[in-house]
DNA sequence: CAATAGATCATCT
DNA sequence: GATGATCTATTGC
């Protein structure tokens, strides 16, 4: 098993460039990069971009409101928002600041603190259960609302790429759970990872 | 297996 | 007051 000291020698900190582009971009760029809170670590395997103000589908699209104000702020922070009475759910900022532009976090593979993500998530009989989706992957990590609006880039929560990154082959699917422009295909997963929602 | 219901509350109208 | 970028357990075949 990986540990996170290791994790964290083998990888290195994203800095604001990377999120400073189009949603679909980073969207793309976020596959297989290092997603890091508290002692937990997982590779992330699926993300869905949200485009601003022409996305009736994004949060942003409503405009400024006190949830949705950070997504119109300075890329490289967190969006966490809750929904259904029950989920947290974890996005990137991207865009330059004053556009609004996400990407929702959607799975990741459990790479370190697979022992604490077995407890948060109890119902999870394997590691494919830990994170295969937006409410699972929060609850693994511990990522609440507390985390909306921080950096990514000082953290707590902090984002890496391995510095022997592997490259890798992306599909791209419509978007899932939503109810307006569900044909437009901005979901990315690794293709064959057994780590994808379900 | 697939389909469906129920949980549960912040957010915005 | 309705809705929602979800998950789980349960039902039915």
């Amino acid at each position: 098993m990986i540990t996170l000291p290791y994790l964290l020698s083998a990888s290195q900190l994203l800095g604001e460039e990377f999120y400073s582009h189009a949603p679909i971009e980073v969207a793309r760029a976020s596959l297989g990069k290092i997603l890091v809170h508290g002692e937990t670590a997982g590779r992330i395997v699926e993300t869905e971009a949200y485009l601003g103000v022409d996305d009736l589908a994004a949060h942003s699209s409503r405009g400024i409101t006190p949830r949705t104000k950070v997504i119109f702020g300075p890329p490289g922070h967190a969006y966490v928002y809750f929904i259904y009475g029950m989920h947290e759910c974890l996005n990137f900022v991207c865009e330059p600041e004053g556009r609004a532009g996400c990407v929702l976090i959607r799975a990741l593979e459990p790479l370190a603190g697979l022992d604490v993500m077995y407890k948060r998530r109890a119902s999870a009989r394997k590691p494919e259960h830990l994170a295969s989706g937006p409410g699972k992957l929060t609850q693994a990590m511990g990522i609440t609302r507390r985390l909306s609006g921080s950096s990514l880039i000082t953290g707590p929560m902090t984002v890496r790429r391995l510095k022997d990154e592997q490259s890798i082959d992306i599909k791209e699917t419509p978007r899932i759970g939503i109810t307006k422009n569900t044909d437009w295909p901005l979901r990315f997963v690794i293709a064959g990872s057994r780590f994808v929602s379900k």
